[in-house]
DNA sequence: TAAGAAATTGAATTCGAATTCATTCAGTTC
DNA sequence: GAACTGAATGAATTCGAATTCAATTTCTTA
């Protein structure tokens, strides 16, 4: 009875069991196809009783279709965003796409990363991280849609979903600088994350034109631990910083840094925030809004 | 020339091109196989002009292999343990295994995501949600290895990795009994989920047997906001609660709603910890570790 | 009731790479 | 130089489901 059963039933085992023929099983699991209600009863009974399932590879050689989608995401994104994976994931689900994760080191693995996805087969790609023409012209060669996350291409075609990051810095700049601050210090990202530099140049630039510079910087990587040593650098009076020269205001380039920059002024350096310093970061994260962080 | 260069090239075109044999490109394409250097030369020059990539699905398809790890998990570790994922992606790369992601929103997905995941024809599975003996038999079936994480089965054959979740929780209730402690209370994690009701049971029990109880509890749903909610239910005073009353220990069923508790505690309570109220959590996620959640 | 239209069905083909097996070729050996 | 060995090659087959197209059945309609 149980001979081999070790390999997976098969359409044809299906077919012989529900006493058809094994198009019909294919389109048994169709939604849209020319076959009878009963028929179609008789090939599902069949199918469950045997545990089939449509084997994917094989469906996907014919239809050219995988049901895959690439998702290419920087590792600062996934721990300090982990929300985003999240809310994006179930929005491809709800599409009917499964996320194939292809998490990247550096900024420049997106090449690489693109190139692995398309031989997967996915059916397109979202990412969050840079690629150049050239790896978008592949995709498009290979007739996959690819949307750029919070990333930013020249390529006409290229499909870009991205918060504004220069002008959302300028204008806080912009505003920081009315209310009176004259003193700053930025927290950057790592040196080659886009984003970062987009906010940080955008804000340093708005700041060159209002006639405030030039001003101390220190090059994070994007996590809590880095914004935290930053805040010591920059508030510190390790380099003979008094309270008059002291930045009123740091500037990160995202929010994970900020929390850092905050906790080292308040719990290491004893600096009351806001009174005697502003941090202000990028993001909007969860956390930012507990209570431990607000005031 | 480019005729209709719409499809991405195949292993005949390759041939043709370099003037062999399909059989030959499919050789030239794996590390070991009957092929001269010179002639495997030829055809990955050719490939390279071509812009060819084997096509994973057709070689699935005969190789009953994907290159594909199934990774399910919760939405809540997901976004409670981002790191997680990252370190299991990682490792998954490593072995030359992509990940491809099931987010489950409740713990009885396991069974739906498995099955989704065999049929996308993964090469195994990484589970960090609840599978039925049934589910795991089916994986078996299909020879396809399930690594339990944080999960338990009583399948004997059952590959599992997990926290001794029970014995740590009853070791820390001991702990607590021990430095004087009598008035408890615990904030769980969402009643479906097993990680929260083995550290809590476990942590009620050893109270039990110490001879302490009834303790109030709280259900929360693993995140912040919740232990923030149950913060203030637990050692507010809207039930008449005072002083003497309120509960020394909070035991929080995971880190995430220990610092709601903590921060519900210390600036909507105005109590502090851990002079009026201890709160201790499960993890050591690393936001743990950050200043304003020390002492 | 016969002819025609519509709905089902199944045999055969297809997708693209891997593999089997027979064949060819170069290199040894006596 | 004939017989043999081993390596390299290619023709043909395979994986499993989807699809094409011809054949069949069922339902209309005059």
């Amino acid at each position: 009875m149980a001979r081999r059963k070790l390999n997976a039933p098969t359409s044809y085992d299906v077919a012989r069991h529900a006493g058809v023929s094994q198009a019909v099983v294919s389109r048994a699991f169709q939604p849209v196809a020319p076959i009878s209600d009963e028929t179609r009863a008789k090939v599902l009974a069949a199918a469950t009783s045997l545990g089939y399932q449509p084997n994917a590879m094989a469906r996907s050689l014919i239809t050219k279709r995988t049901g895959l989608a690439g998702v290419l995401l920087t590792e600062a994104t996934l721990r300090d965003t982990p929300d985003l994976l999240i809310v994006l994931a179930q929005a491809l689900l709800e599409q009917g796409f499964q996320p194939l994760l292809f998490p990247c080191t550096h900024e420049d693995d997106g090449g690489t990363a693109l190139d692995k996805a398309l031989a997967f087969g996915v059916d397109g790609v979202v990412s969050g991280v840079s690629l150049s023409k050239h790896d978008l012209a592949q995709a498009r060669v290979r007739q996959r849609p690819v949307v750029l996350f919070n990333r930013h291409s020249t390529d006409p075609d290229a499909l870009q979903v991205a918060c504004d990051h220069a002008s959302a810095a300028a204008l806080l700049a912009a505003r920081l600088y009315t209310a009176g601050h004259r003193r700053f210090a930025v927290v950057t990202g790592p040196a080659d994350a886009p984003v970062s530099m987009l906010r940080v140049d955008s804000f340093l630039g708005r700041l060159a034109e209002l006639g405030v510079g030039p001003v101390p910087s220190y090059e994070g990587d994007y996590h809590y631990e880095s914004g935290h040593t930053a805040g010591l650098q920059l508030l510190g009076i390790t380099s003979g910083q008094t309270a008059e020269r002291r930045p009123e205001v740091v500037f990160c380039a995202n929010d994970a840094m900020a929390l850092g920059v905050l906790d080292a002024a308040r719990f290491a350096l004893m600096l009351r925030v806001p009174r005697d310093v502003s941090v202000v970061g990028f993001d909007d994260i969860p956390s930012g809004q507990r209570p431990a962080y607000l005031l």
